[in-house]
DNA sequence: GCCGGCTTACCCCGAAAGAGGTAATCCCGT
DNA sequence: ACGGGATTACCTCTTTCGGGGTAAGCCGGC
């Protein structure tokens, strides 16, 4: 039985090396590759892979949103996050939306293939060194997350992360400085924050 | 004549991949891989690449700081950085200390190979996407750097970015709020900057 | 020794921020 | 039709920010 592989990572050179790993094992055929999560999106039905190796820091689609469409397609085979960055709720987002693992790009190419095969027969793969975050997405069920906000927040918030102050954005936004505060202590308060400069960072951090 | 390569990158799977593209060609011969800033400096005496691939997105050393030493420690041949990262700011310092070119990680593998074979004649090579943020860094000689500051500006802007107030930022330092606020002030104008918030996103930016 | 930068501390003052509250409008789903 | 969330707007109130100035102590360079 050969496995059939579907690599999606935007840098050529990071497929081209995974690709050459992985065709030293029988067992395992990339049968595709794609640059993009659209183009991992097109190349779904007619591919039919058994697993998705999904990069999760991509332009335009990152990968915890491209494996979220790849579900709402009712592909039922197994895709695996393969990333650079142990952001928590990246994580925990993969997770929800039913990813069979959650790999670190700085592991041993060995490791991967062990982990693959892992994948492959009905296990998890999660990077050790995301265990402790893991773990700690457990103990806090949800931290807030920016679903919470509505639409208007949002924008009020990118604002605050562009440094406006509350008389700028009223004025950006045609509504006067007292509603922008109505906005700010409502979205202050769904986060958990403390001030502007903290949902500052919390925007950097978890908006786009 | 076979130029000798060395490949620094925190990715197995990502200096496999480039080492195996290169190795089609017969006058690149990869020497060496460093997984990290140290590895490379270590490797060097005993190397002597002719041509040294680093990428800039690293723990502990990044690629622009470890260009700096490696530069400092008298070493002549070709540094290419190679990065996913188009931040102005890194460009503008690599080439500061000496880089060969700068190129960003989503190019074609057959581009890379050509922009090598033009470093290693002796030409500049600059990823098309950077030209513009590499004009523009020359339009404007310097935005102001964090070398500006003062070692306590330094640390009351990181207290900044954490979201903490004038006082408590007092309380931290043992020193009182009217003199928190001095600091502020002073490092808000060294910076150019408008507010608290705007320089907690440029510390998130352009501090560690 | 003197000058300049860094750090500290104080003063005043106006502007901004954030926590309360009430309330009108609109729209969506039950 | 009714409830509820979202958006808008206003009110009061205290706290925090940020700009201006003055000045003392310290340290290093010329």
């Amino acid at each position: 039985m050969t496995y059939r592989l579907l690599l999606v990572d935007d840098h050529p050179m990071m497929r081209r090396g995974i690709r050459q790993l992985l065709e030293l094992e029988d067992d395992l055929q990339v049968v595709g590759e794609a640059g993009n999560g659209q183009e991992a999106l097109d190349l779904l039905a007619e591919l039919k892979p058994d697993l998705i190796l999904l990069d999760n820091n991509m332009p335009q689609m990152n990968g915890v949103e491209t494996l979220k469409k790849i579900r709402e397609r009712g592909f039922t085979g197994k895709v695996l996050l393969f990333t650079v960055s142990d952001a928590e709720e990246d994580v925990r987002d993969a997770m929800r939306f039913g990813a069979d693992g959650y790999l670190l790009k700085d592991m041993e190419p060995e490791q991967l293939i062990d982990q693959l095969h892992r994948v492959l027969q009905g296990q998890m793969a999660i990077s050790p060194a995301l265990t402790s975050v893991l773990a700690q997405a457990l103990r806090s069920p949800q931290g807030p997350s920016q679903a919470d906000l509505t639409d208007r927040e949002r924008q009020v918030l990118k604002m605050i992360a562009a440094g406006l102050s509350n008389k700028m954005i009223g004025n950006k936004l045609g509504i006067t400085e007292g509603t922008v505060k109505v906005h700010v202590k409502n979205l202050l308060h769904k986060l958990g924050l403390r001030g502007r400069v903290e949902a500052a960072v919390w925007a950097l951090e978890h908006l786009r």
